[in-house]
DNA sequence: GAATTGACTAAAAAACGTATTTAGTCAAAT
DNA sequence: ATTTGACTAAATACGTTTTTTAGTCAATTC
């Protein structure tokens, strides 16, 4: 079986394991039995069961990106830009179990090797959003002095809410009031006319 | 030596220890020690070490609650009181080390017992909330179509931040973003002229 | 009668030793 | 180059023992 197969079929396997019994729980062993194959393939293709963990969570992160770069990259205007992204960005990671699992990187020790590809997707949300906010500057669509001081309320207001979110089952109580503040922060950012 | 200075000290020194060592690890023991009398007297007034704690709470909360009335009682503009608000109910719960314990009760059980006060004290700042939301909108200053609503986009967010802010240490980190975000926020609130 | 004490104890927490499981390894085989 | 399965150090789980702690209460003091 070529590598590229096996390679994929333990990630999308993993994938399945980790997101329904979290990294902890989930063995190398169960994985590997599950495609009937000895642990040791495992170990070829990965160094560790956490370097197997980042590369299922480097996978769900990209396909994230993918949505997300869709959006930023459309004909729409900044403002409608900004509201897509960040209600998108909060529906799609509502799926991903592996990335809710990473947000207790913050409260518990045992989930710093996740840093590495959390920090990623932070820089890449910070280009998206750089992008979006000077986009808008530029069209003088948002009234914005600083870009990146805007920037850090945006995204501390994203890693703020999504802890609850996420790891306090808070999507259905939310999800009404996180609509109306991204409308009110679009209004607070729109250039008066 | 007349109750009402026994159960005060008993509260003060409770304060302190649970300020410093958190509500599981300090014993009453030590608390009784520390005040030269022996333990049975903290029972005496006190059903259980929960109950202790939650009057210490109750007064640190307490103290916070009159501080926020002083500010909406106050003679400004709505605006300049929910700017205020905000900002001072960040800066002063800042200094509660107890109130960011209870902040735990949200990720472990072992907390539950916090849960009236800490209900009491949301009542209390809803109740806060929308008397100046309400006032905001009858002067004609905040253009608000229904005051519940905004109440609970308020609400929300103070609840989301304060998890970083205070267990995760980013009061410093957070400082100037939240100024920022509560600036816009009263903006987009603003009634246009 | 109210307030305090200090001995007591059930239960919780911590410590400890043993058993089991798991991540990771690697020589042998394919 | 890829896979296997036996192996092992280390981590985790578990049962037992020890220690600590929250809570109690009869006796004492004020």
């Amino acid at each position: 079986m070529p590598e590229i197969n096996v390679k994929n079929i333990i990630v999308e396997t993993a994938t399945i394991f980790f997101s329904k019994f979290g990294f902890h729980k989930t063995t190398m062993d169960e994985i590997a039995k599950h495609i009937h194959k000895a642990k040791g393939v495992l170990y070829y293709y990965f160094k560790s069961k956490e370097e197997l963990f980042n590369e299922v969570l480097k996978r769900e992160l990209n396909s994230v990106k993918a949505n997300l770069s869709k959006i930023v990259t459309s004909d729409a205007d900044s403002l409608t830009i900004l509201n897509e992204y960040i209600l998108t960005r909060f529906k799609i990671l509502n799926n991903s179990e592996n990335y809710h699992e990473t947000l207790k990187a913050d409260f518990f020790e045992k989930y710093q090797f996740v840093k590495d590809v959390r920090d990623e997707f932070d820089a890449f949300e910070r280009t998206q959003l750089t992008y979006i906010l000077s986009k808008g500057k530029d069209e003088e669509r948002l009234d914005i002095s600083n870009v990146n001081s805007t920037l850090n309320v945006i995204m501390m207001v994203i890693h703020s809410i999504e802890i609850p979110l996420y790891l306090q089952n808070k999507y259905t109580e939310y999800e009404k009031p996180i609509d109306e503040l991204v409308t009110l922060l679009i209004k607070s950012l729109k250039t008066l006319k």
